[in-house]
DNA sequence: ATCTAAAATTGGTATAGACAACTATACTTA
DNA sequence: TAAGTATAGTTGTCTATACCAATTTTAGAT
C-alpha cells in the first residue's frame, strides 16, 4: 500500500490510499478512521507524516478531527451543498422542495444601462431578456429575470432555459463557471412582483442579485430576482 | 511578539502576527516574506511550527510558496474566498464605515427553549442577554441580542462587550472559532425594531440569525439581529 | 566579459520523541 | 447510587534534526 521506494511522497500516497477507501465505500461518513499512532506504526512512517496526510484531507473535506477521540470520514452532505447554491433549481431540492419554473417572457433586448455596465458590455448591446417565475411544490417562490449577452451565449432558446441553463453554457459551449456574487436586501414587494408571486402588495420580498463569472473573469450573467419573504430563507455557511 | 509562556499556541501566534502585518500594509502582494529558518531563529521557535502557520495561511489564500525562491504575499484577486464576515464591526470597516454601538441591556436569564437549542444546552441554564444598537457613522443600522451560555463563557463584563467579544472568547479563554451559519430573511419591522432603529413601524428589515461553533462543534453564540433594509445590503461571494 | 561549476539559500519531505489537552471507561469512594 | 479518580487512548502542539529538490548567488576558469 505505501511504496517508501517510490518517488511519490509518502504522505501522498497514504491520502490516495484513504481516498479510495471512502470512494470505494469501505469508509462511510461517520466512520472513525484507524488513530495516527496505529497507521504510522503499520506502514512504519513517522505519525508527523500520518498527519501531514489527515491535514491536508481535512482541508479538502474529506475527513474530520475531533481531540481525544479520532478522526472521521465528513459527511458531505451538509457542507457541500451550501458552497455553490447559484441555481434556483439545486437551491429548492437541497430544501426537499420540487423546484418548477414557469416562462412570462424570452426575448432579446437592446442592454440598458445597468444591464450593461453588470455584464462589462456597451449598452444597447444585444442582451437576453428571460422573466421567469419559480416554483417550489405548485407554490410561487420568486420572480426571477436573467440578463445574458447575446453575443457572448449565442443560440439560446426556450427550450434550453427549460431544460438547464448552466449545463449548457459549460457543456456545449464549453465555458467553465467560476464564481459568483451576491448582494441581498429586503423590501417591500411592487404591484408587479405582487400579481406574480401571488401576495400582496406592500408584503415583504426578498430581492437578491446576482452575478455569474467565468474563470478568466467575464461575467456571464446578471440575475435579479424577488423572492416571498414569507416562505423563503437564504442560508449561508461560514468556515476559517 | 511571540509569547512562549502563552496558552496560545506558537503557531497561531506567528499566524495572526502576520496576518497583521499585510493588514497593517507592511507587506504587500508580491513581497516576500522572510525564510522559514529566519523565523525559527528569530523567535526560537522551531522551523516546523512556522511552517505549520505558514501551511495555514496558505490554506487560507494568504501567502503562496515556491520552492526554492520563497514564501509570497498572496494577490488579493476576486476570488478571494468566502470572506468571514460574522462580526458586524469588522463587516462595516470593510464597506468604509465607522461602527459604533450603543448597550441597552446586558443581563444574565435563564435560556428560553429556542435559545437553548440553538446554544446546545438545556432550557432555564443561564446565558447572558446581550442587546446592542449597531451604529454606522453614528446612525442606527441593526438591533442585535447577542445569547452566550454563561456555563460556557464565563466572566463577560459589559467592558469586555464593548471591546471586543470575539478576542475575548479566542485569546483570553482559548477557544477556537472555527465556523457560523447564518439564515437571512425579510420582514417587516416590530414596534420594538422600530423604535430603536428610528424608522416607522411596519418598514422593511433584514433578519439575520447567526451561531457560531467551536472547532469541536460547540455552539458558542446565537444571534439575532434586525438590519434597517434601507441602509443595509448582505453581500456574499462564492467560488468554487 | 562570459560561461560554468560549486556553494548557499529556499521550501519539501520525513523521522523520533516529548508533553498537553481532551475523551471515554473502569474503578473507587463516600 | 452518585460522584470523584485513575488510566488508557486519542488528537494537538512543539522540538531538533536530517536530507532532498529547486533556485539563486558566488567564485573561478576561460
Amino acid at each position: 500500500m505505501i511504496n517508501k521506494n517510490s518517488p511519490i511522497p509518502l504522505y501522498y500516497q497514504l491520502e490516495e490510499h484513504i481516498k479510495e477507501l471512502i470512494e470505494k465505500g469501505d469508509l462511510t461518513p461517520g466512520d472513525a478512521l484507524p488513530a495516527e499512532r496505529e497507521y504510522a506504526e503499520k506502514y512504519q512512517i513517522s505519525r508527523m507524516t500520518v498527519r501531514q496526510a489527515f491535514t491536508h484531507l481535512v482541508n479538502e473535506g474529506y475527513l474530520h478531527r475531533l481531540q481525544g477521540k479520532g478522526t472521521f470520514i465528513a459527511e458531505r452532505k451538509i457542507e457541500q451543498p451550501l458552497q455553490w447554491v447559484t441555481s434556483f433549481t439545486e437551491d429548492m431540492k437541497a430544501r426537499g422542495l420540487e423546484p418548477g419554473s414557469q416562462l412570462i417572457h424570452f426575448e432579446i433586448i437592446p442592454a440598458a444601462s445597468q444591464i450593461a455596465e453588470q455584464l462589462a458590455i456597451q449598452e444597447n448591446e444585444p442582451v437576453y431578456e428571460i422573466k421567469r417565475i419559480r416554483l417550489a411544490d405548485g407554490v410561487p417562490m420568486a420572480l426571477e429575470t436573467n440578463y445574458i449577452s447575446a453575443n457572448l451565449i449565442q443560440g439560446l432558446t426556450e427550450q434550453i432555459v427549460n431544460q438547464s441553463l448552466y449545463a449548457h453554457i459549460e457543456e456545449q459551449l464549453n465555458f467553465r463557471i467560476d464564481r459568483a456574487s451576491q448582494v441581498i436586501e429586503s423590501a417591500i414587494s411592487s404591484q408587479v412582483e405582487a400579481k406574480y408571486l401571488k401576495i400582496n402588495k406592500g408584503a415583504p420580498v426578498m430581492l437578491i442579485q446576482q452575478n455569474t463569472y467565468l474563470q478568466n473573469g467575464t461575467p456571464v450573467e446578471f440575475v435579479k430576482s424577488a423572492y416571498r419573504a414569507d416562505r423563503y430563507k437564504f442560508m449561508i455557511q461560514m468556515k476559517r
